[in-house]
DNA sequence: TCTGGGGTCCTAGGACCC
DNA sequence: TCTGGGGTCCTAGGACCC
């Protein structure tokens, strides 16, 4: 038996925590560059912002109902996600988190009583961290993600027993459950298949043949014969990409390549952060996908040692930068991936080529000391520029209330008196 | 004018090996 | 001229998630 938490409107939950006044109004937070709508919170919700919509699109429906507007503030949310999760961890010790604002349970152990866990659950999460969660309870993750949408609509916790399923499933539209996506669910409709009632009924080796391996999971997990374990053990990281779209477009190669060692440098950083290194770089850069001759190219190279030294990263990062460059172009995104990632501690040394020097290692750990004491960036390449009018957008970002000194609220008590 | 970022998994096809 | 079968590894691309 499976339990699904998810914080609700977890990103505005994160503001309403140190802003209380919020608390009744309309509320949302952007994306990164403040481009899209990315939380809302039911107030915003009821007015009709709707989920994943361009700001802009929106802007005259939230200036007239006076819409609270957040950029995101990652730092907050990453802090209040480990808070929630640490919370979790302390009442049921098997447990896979999921996402920023999500994670799985398994809820075996509370068979008997799945209901009042999940109250408690959702109790102690409330007041220790001050987020609202949502909890549902079923016999796989795919019946457990259903479960949860009818938390949100019933009290905040829901147990979806085997005798309610087929009910649930005949009103729920195939698109909705976890897994399929609108494509899919198109694909799906062709074949007479709108509900998930309609799926967990179909012939496997059908979904099989005509989707894949992860289509037939899934009907599986409808059925109640669970096929995606719970993940509780981190598996290695496989991949890093930091990636931004630019304030302002930029048409010059000495600014692509400052952007680009921008993303380098926070890459190698993450990478160091983790104990990880890369043994394969790619570079990507992009014009604007709403125009035409729209154009994404890329640039890879390999590593005959892997490193997580930001000099290094930049030599390669720059020289492909430059190979992508076409004059005349107005760019509008470009970042910087990496693959390959293995453990910092065990480096495979290359017969042809000299490790990260002693020296060099040094240097990252002390410019990675500095730069966590004196703030991002104190300390920097040459090449990441000092001006950046591409710089991404973020007007509204509220403050680091959790993770930045100079931020901690400030509590004001006076006497009153009687 | 403006339209996010960071991941994972699966599959097909090519290179290469014995 | 004729020219097998079976396997692994890697990569690119497509799909999905939050």
């Amino acid at each position: 038996m499976f339990a699904l938490i998810d914080c609700n409107n977890f990103y505005v939950s994160c503001e309403r925590v140190f802003d209380p006044k919020l608390q009744g109004q309309p509320v949302v937070v952007l994306s990164n560059n403040d481009g899209c709508v990315i939380a809302r919170s039911a107030e915003a919700k009821a007015l009709g912002i709707p989920m994943g919509i361009p700001f802009f699109k929106v802007k005259d429906l939230i200036s007239q109902h006076q819409i609270q507007v957040f950029s995101s503030n990652y730092a907050l949310y990453g802090d209040m996600s480990q808070r929630v999760m640490q919370t979790l961890a302390t009442l049921c010790p098997d447990l896979e988190v999921y996402s920023i604002d999500e994670a799985f349970l398994d809820f075996s152990g509370f068979q008997a009583q799945p209901l009042q866990q999940g109250q408690l659950i959702r109790q102690t999460v409330g007041q220790w961290t001050g987020i609202p969660v949502s909890i549902g309870i079923a016999a796989t993750k795919v019946l457990a993600k259903v479960a949860n949408k009818l938390a949100k609509q019933n009290g905040g916790v829901f147990v979806l027993s085997p005798s309610k399923v087929q009910a649930v499933l005949m009103t729920l539209p195939v698109e909705e459950v976890w897994g399929i996506s609108s494509r899919w669910g198109q694909r799906l409709r062709a074949l007479n298949i709108s509900t998930a009632a309609e799926l967990q009924a179909t012939n496997l080796n059908l979904m099989r043949q005509q989707f894949n391996i992860v289509l037939e999971r899934i009907v599986r997990e409808l059925r109640g014969e669970s096929c995606l374990p719970l993940e509780s053990i981190v598996n290695p990281q496989q991949s890093l990409v930091v990636s931004r779209s630019f304030g302002q477009p930029i048409t010059t190669l000495p600014e692509l390549k400052q952007a680009v060692a921008t993303y380098v440098s926070r890459a190698a950083e993450k990478l160091r952060s983790r104990q990880l290194t890369t043994s394969y770089l790619t570079v990507f850069v992009r014009t604007n996908r709403f125009q035409e001759n729209y154009e994404a190219p890329n640039a890879s190279q390999g590593l005959l040692t892997p490193t997580n030294h930001t000099g290094k990263l930049l030599e390669i990062a720059l020289r492909c930068t430059e190979s992508l460059y076409q004059p005349g172009r107005a760019y509008k995104k470009a970042g910087v991936l990496f693959q390959g990632l293995g453990s910092a501690q065990s480096i495979q040394q290359s017969l042809f080529e000299e490790s990260d020097s002693e020296k060099g290692a040094a240097l990252m750990v002390t410019m990675d000391r500095l730069n966590r004491r004196y703030g991002r960036q104190s300390l920097h390449y040459g090449a990441t520029g000092t001006r950046q009018p591409w710089a991404m957008r973020s007007d509204q970002r509220s403050p680091q209330y959790t993770t930045r000194w100079q931020d901690l609220p400030e509590v004001h008590a006076r006497a009153r008196e009687i």
